[in-house]
DNA sequence: GCCGTTTTCGGCCCGACTGTTTTCAGTCG
């Protein structure tokens, strides 16, 4: 069985929870929490680099003692320390960390004193009022781990970003009319524009007699207050969302913005520079021994440290401090605005809702100048997909419309189903009628690595083969990606010359951040897709743009930013011309 | 456990809020 990155982060996790129950030294186990999230943010697969004689040792925060282990993880599965810290410490006992104001100290203590191993029994001593017998503890931390036990089913889960946008953005625009407030923003792994966000941060900056906390915690009237402080208010809402408000002076906005946009790593090693310099950071601003010397604008911050403004979709320590201080950062990062069309669509043909001609519409009233009319292929009978017959007689209504529009083009094309063996659900006499193929895989998801990787690698060895389709499979918290080596599909994307998608459905965001850096790192272009089944779908692009920007997706490193007679040409060089 | 323009030891980011305290520990982000 071949060890994959995740299941070396998830190691180095699992490690670092044991030791803070064993209340180890906390900067050891904060080595560990770093390497776990430097493997899985990893590209390369570390089997893959030891083999090819790297050492891991190279990696910043990769010692000695984490690449033995690392070795040792990759030849056995697991690490001697792991099993050792489990055999004195019942699994249980760790979920109970996962208990919102549970920290280690508190479940090691309920462990030693009561006996309690895991959130069922937590419970149960809870409702028997053992909790509050315990030294430190007391009925207002009994009642807590009641309500926090029976939430945990549906609380402390990352819910999709397309979920919590709207009720962010009217929770921000209300306060934004209250009397005094100046500037109120979201911060956190939302403004990161991560896939999920766990919680929400909220900003605000306001006049003294503002009642920004009142109105606030209004917003929990369904829901929970968490904490209510001057300066700081946290709130649940009624599906859960963990909603945190914090009210600073205007003068300190940049700092405050910048400290709780993240990320956590992203600022451990900004604050690292800056101690280096002499500097303190946090969230009131930059400071020398005597004075401040930056913190109104987010820009200050950065500049006191002689970098550039790094745009918050790079902030997750993924070599984006190195490239601001080296000037390499991306020069003109993806923007909406810089999508030319659409390149994957489907009608009701097969199981779009819209017309051909209604979908066109719609995409020429975005002011997008092609789309690509791409419906799924005769083997996907679930969806009605096309057979050559019903195919050709959508190109001639496509070449019908397309005399009909100025400005606008329609282009012919599939989405072929990539069959079990690799081979497309078409012959290329009649792929090679279209102007572009996207191949994609809607079927067999559970093959192994090895038979998953090879089939699709086969597939894009097709004379006919443009674009692969949402290349892992994956569904954000439904579905994990069917195991595929990313790495050979993308260098086999650069040895042919075809594409690859990043699906913008905010449920699939397929590729993702760490797969499109490397895409761009191998020169292989990305195309920004909706998959829309819908004429409002195309308003999903955004999404897939945020995800891009995350990847550090250029204007130039997308295909579908190209005007359309470039975009031909290089359609044409997938298509067997 | 990692790291080094303070380099093989001694640091390692830092502040707010809560609860149970009577000056602070634990948790969180």
């Amino acid at each position: 069985m071949p060890i994959h990155n995740p299941d070396i982060a998830d190691i180095f996790d699992a490690l670092a929870d044991y030791l803070e129950i064993e209340d180890e030294n906390p900067f050891k186990i904060r080595a560990y929490r770093n390497a776990a999230r430097l493997v899985r943010g990893l590209g390369p697969e570390l089997a893959d680099m030891i083999a090819a004689g790297e050492s891991p040792t190279d990696l910043p925060g990769i010692g000695k003692d984490l690449a033995a282990k690392i070795a040792e993880i990759l030849a056995t599965g697991t690490t001697r320390a792991l099993e050792e810290l489990k055999q004195r410490i019942p699994a249980g006992v760790i979920d109970m960390l996962r208990i919102p104001g549970l920290g280690p100290k508190r479940a090691s203590i309920l462990y030693r004193e009561l006996g309690v191993a895991d959130p069922a029994a937590l419970r149960a001593a809870a409702e028997a009022g053992r909790i509050r017998s315990i030294a430190g503890f007391g009925a207002k931390t009994e009642q807590a781990i009641l309500q926090a036990t029976a939430a945990a089913v549906a609380t402390g889960k990352r819910v999709g970003i397309a979920q919590v946008g709207p009720r962010i953005e009217t929770m921000l625009n209300e306060l934004r009319r209250l009397p005094g407030v100046i500037r109120a923003e979201a911060a956190g792994s939302y403004r990161r524009c991560r896939e999920t966000v766990g919680d929400v941060d909220l900003l605000v900056a306001a006049g003294a007699e503002c009642p920004v906390m009142e109105r606030f915690v209004e917003f929990a009237a369904a829901g929970q207050v968490l904490a209510r402080g001057e300066t700081k208010s946290s709130i649940l809402l009624a599906n859960g969302l963990q909603v945190d408000l914090r009210l600073v002076a205007n003068s300190d906005f940049g700092a405050a913005l910048q400290y709780f946009t993240g990320s956590k790593a992203h600022n451990v090693r900004i604050r690292h520079i800056g101690r280096r310099r002499g500097l303190k950071i946090n969230e009131y601003g930059v400071f020398t021994l005597d004075a401040r010397i930056a913190g109104e604008t987010e820009e200050s911050v950065y500049r006191a440290l002689d970098l550039p403004w790094i745009p918050p979709e790079l902030r997750e320590d993924r070599g984006e401090i190195d490239a601001a201080a080296e000037g390499r950062l991306p020069g003109e990062l993806i923007e909406a605005a810089h999508i030319q069309g659409e390149l994957h669509a489907h009608t009701d043909a097969t199981d779009g809702r819209d017309t051909l001609a209604a979908m066109a519409a719609a995409a020429r009233k975005r002011g997008l100048r092609y789309l690509a009319v791409t419906d799924h292929s005769q083997t996907l009978r679930m969806v009605d997909g096309l057979d050559e017959r019903r195919l050709m007689e959508q190109a001639d209504e496509i070449d019908r419309l397309n005399e009909g529009m100025k400005g606008f083009t329609l282009l012919k094309g599939i989405e072929v189903e990539i069959l079990e063996d690799g081979s497309l659900d078409f012959p290329d006499r009649v792929l090679q009628r279209l102007d572009l193929v996207i191949g994609s895989v809607h079927s067999r998801f559970q093959l192994s690595r090895e038979q998953q990787t090879a089939r699709i690698l086969r597939a894009m060895d097709h004379r006919c083969f443009s674009i692969l389709g949402h290349p892992s499979g994956r569904l954000i918290g439904e579905r994990a990606p069917y195991a595929v080596d990313m790495a050979a599909v993308i260098r086999k994307a650069q040895e042919r010359g075809c594409f690859l998608e990043l699906n913008a459905n905010p449920a699939r965001l397929d590729l993702t951040d760490v797969h499109c850096q490397m895409a761009r790192e191998a020169g292989v272009l990305v195309a920004i897709d909706t998959d829309a089944h819908s004429t409002a779908e195309f308003g999903q692009l955004r999404y897939g743009v945020n995800q891009a920007r995350r990847g550090w997706l250029e204007k130039k490193d997308v295909l579908n930013t190209r005007p359309l007679a470039t975009l031909k040409k290089l359609l044409k060089g997938t298509m067997g011309g």
